[in-house]
DNA sequence: CATATAACCAACTGGTTAGTTAATTAGGAC
DNA sequence: GTCCTAATTAACTAACCAGTTGGTTATATG
């Protein structure tokens, strides 16, 4: 069925024609174009100028533009999540273990500007295209996992308080780590100054890191006494009103 | 110059031709149009029918699609201000106003999806649109403001930690409380739970109030010695590296 | 070298879309 | 009622754009 282009001269200047090479080359364009512009304002012509193919030659190996941005979608999630490395973070002491956590998530996100801006075309999109993936959604069972085990890990020993919910923790360390990159444009107009500077960078991932376990490290119940009827507990939840 | 439309039969049945009516239909289409769909997925022609005019009525109003977008930007901004209500909150003692100040903001995101995905559409167009405006920005100045006051009374009377600094803590209180409504499609899938269910909803109001709070009122380095050399302070800065 | 297969391309198509033209008509002023 | 201005419209246009048609040519295989 599948040929194999490297029977005959073996590894020697690789030949005019070569599949594997455009549909790389397609799926690179395609990927800085639909991060640049969306799903809606791609173009699929400069996808193709991008790539230095024929428009056609898309159509050969993609069924439609959709078909393209779900396949750059799906590639962008797996990435992260290799990236967030929670296995080999699983068996540290909890304190080290979260700290490394968000860190990873933090440095990640940094280092791949293309992943925010595709999340939020997703969701721009209501999640249709990731929604069709058969690959992403399982690999977050591990994450969750290991989150847990820290949690418990850590309220054990005495380190962290108890009752976090770990979606809630997981969606705020994303949260933190992602919002100042995924609105930088309109924050660093509104408030002055460059959010994705590296100084700036810096004194946001140690302020992330140092909120995310101020939080943890603070044992909801003992200090919060400090004043009157706002004190919280772990039973709160009741208490919240959505005006 | 402007004409009185109420000037000879006061509050009558209103005439059938009415500019101001008009022109408020086109603004409430377009405003559903754009949360929809975004800015280069809207389209002219489905706002005229939605608003029930014709589509040239539009461009006799407003000079461009992209202007009309302008238009429905800035009037959910300002909103937005007029909801996080800081002026009230300026003068509560300091752990109830911090509290105050992040449940508004999150009960605004909350009640006012469209501000969400405009300002996520705003973002993925790099707020090339916002930094036209001439109002929304300097919106934000008092905001600051109150938060800066807060948080100095807070660690007058020992309740706050030091060295926060308020734009980080603006930035991270409006992405605890936006991500997870932003990014909800995503989420919800990936986690098999609506994260917009009313009861989820109120959980995570407690979450995100317990955790600024909760890292407000951890006093960084006190009990941060829990573990070896991730000691923080407010020199911590020096320290950070990004890969 | 003959031939089959797949890589690759120029030119086209049909539907869509932001914006325009050239008018018609309602209502207020005198 | 006449006349002016602004509200409102139908029909049009030129550009755009995802996807197709109908090929040509490189290359591996026997």
């Amino acid at each position: 069925m599948e040929h194999n282009p490297r029977a005959h001269g073996s590894l020697r200047h690789k030949p005019v024609r070569n599949s594997e090479a455009s549909q790389a080359k397609i799926l690179e364009a395609a990927r800085a174009e639909f991060v640049t512009h969306g799903l809606t304002g791609a173009r699929v012509d400069r996808i193709a100028e991008q790539a230095g193919v024929n428009k056609n030659l898309i159509y050969h190996y993609f069924k439609s533009k959709e078909d393209l941005y779900l396949r750059i979608l799906e590639g962008i999630y797996s990435d992260m999540r290799e990236h967030q490395r929670d296995l080999e973070v699983r068996d540290l002491p909890p304190i080290e273990g979260m700290r490394a956590l968000v860190a990873h998530t933090f440095d990640h996100f940094v280092a791949t500007p293309d992943l925010i801006r595709l999340m939020s075309i997703e969701n721009i999109h209501y999640a249709h295209y990731l929604k069709q993936s058969k690959v992403v959604k399982s690999l977050y069972i591990p994450l969750l996992q290991t989150i847990k085990t820290l949690l418990a890990r850590g309220q054990e020993e005495g380190s962290f308080r108890a009752n976090v919910d770990p979606v809630d923790f997981y969606v705020s360390i994303s949260a933190l780590a992602y919002f100042h990159l995924s609105n930088r444009y309109t924050l660093s107009w509104i408030f002055n100054q460059k959010l994705d500077s590296p100084k700036r960078l810096a004194q946001r991932r140690a302020h992330v890191v140092e909120m995310v376990l101020g939080y943890l490290q603070s044992h909801g119940d003992d200090l919060a006494g400090a004043t009157q009827t706002t004190r919280k507990s772990s039973r709160s939840k009741n208490r919240s009103r959505l005006e």
